[in-house]
DNA sequence: TCCTTATTTTAGGCTTTCCTAAATTATTGT
DNA sequence: ACAATAATTTAGGAAAGCCTAAAATAAGGA
């Protein structure tokens, strides 16, 4: 009865599971942003997803979906290829931080489980992926992960920059050339409840930096 | 107006680009037979493919179809990348001789040129696939073959081994254990016309054996 | 509460790639 | 040369993913 998956269900999939970590459903309109795509197909998809069996997401009209346990499986396996392939085309082919993401997003849907398994055990089974996100193990198992956001860190607050999504290549390019990289430590200085933006100071680079909502809600802080 | 060329359209010109090798032209039935689909969808695509512009194939109704300049460029770049995946794939992740074919049928046409590039690189810019067949440049241009089929040959005929076809993982493992690799030396003892047998020996090997046609059609061989 | 606005869904349509069945064209043996 | 057979093409249709425009629903402010 296990239909097998287009790579563009695996995509959908993909970011459900993404919008879901934040908010409890993610709604028709942040996925057919993200995928950049129009509302109206999103629905249609979504729609069709739900109707498979075993259903791979659970939906209710104008209240957006969730993953069902199937769907999520789908998800974490996509993930998973995800992050051993940007780790891979890092440490093995050399690509840069920023280059990385977009080979990847093409490659997670193509390759077998096989050149999972020679890619995993070539980089000595890794847990965490290029920019510190846990990668889901073998089984599907993902730790829990207990790093705020930096957007909600307030000023006498300090930690351990964790991870960083791994979305847009500019954006990734400028928090490598600023230090902000899982490891580097940080303490916020100031905030502007206006505007969001964060005074923060990063140990490693000696430097004192602003940034705005855009930048600290891609930054994963383990708190002290 | 150069239209990006869907994954299923290069499969199309890959195989076109293989059968006119053989023969001048290719026709609807041996293109579906190697496809695994029906000659009536043959003849569809082939006609949407000499539509384009620029035209992909050269077609006239049941004459069967050529590859254009531009046809044959996508084909010979998709043949690149397969042939440094298979390498790739072989040297660098420890698959077997009989596994990177499908892998590598999958992944040609997903990969982007920055990867091409990289794992040329990294494999000393080869020349010649796992197979010994020759690899199209980065600039699309293949060497002269003077290889002729070992099915060609007839007794008191000796030669070298150049290449291997890699459809088949099953008679891979075949050819492999009976040690018709690259660079094998052999020699014709016999031949029966009703049934294409040839007998043969493998120097390597110091054995003799029986090949039928389906066998020696797929290998190649540098005379004397 | 009720009306305006934003979001979501439906309806209808397009492209790509495949299918089967029927029609057409080419080939071949006599 | 021509009839039988084989190969190819046409016709009609399906599924997956996308679109725009219009309709329906939900949410929020007055
Ligand atoms: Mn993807
Ligand atoms: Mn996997
Ligand atoms: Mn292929
Ligand atoms: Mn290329």
């Amino acid at each position: 009865m296990e239909s097998p998956v287009s790579e563009r269900v695996e995509d959908y999939l993909k970011v459900i599971y993404s919008l879901t970590t934040e908010d409890e459903r993610a709604s028709t309109g942040e996925i057919a942003r993200v995928l950049q795509i129009s509302p109206a197909s999103v629905t249609d998809m979504i729609q069709r997803l739900a109707a498979e069996n075993p259903p791979l997401v659970d939906y209710r009209k104008h209240q957006g979906v969730g993953l069902t346990e199937e769907g999520e499986k789908v998800a974490l396996e996509t993930l998973r290829h995800h992050r051993l392939l940007e780790l891979f085309l890092h440490e093995l082919l050399g690509y840069s931080w920023d280059q990385v993401h977009e080979e990847a997003d093409r490659l997670e849907h193509v390759i077998s489980e096989y050149f999972e398994e020679r890619i995993s055990e070539v980089l000595g089974d890794p847990e965490k992926g290029l920019y510190g996100e846990p990668i889901p193990s073998e089984e599907l198992h993902v730790p829990v992960r207990e790093d705020i956001c930096l957007h909600d860190m307030r000023p006498g607050q300090r930690g351990v920059i964790q991870s960083v999504k791994d979305d847009d290549p500019g954006l990734l390019q400028y928090l490598q050339t600023n230090g902000l990289v899982p490891g580097a430590r940080i303490e916020v200085l100031d905030y502007s409840p206006y505007d969001n933006n964060l005074h923060i100071r990063v140990k490693e680079h000696d430097q004192e930096i602003v940034l705005g909502a855009a930048v600290t809600a891609q930054i994963f802080v383990d708190l002290q």
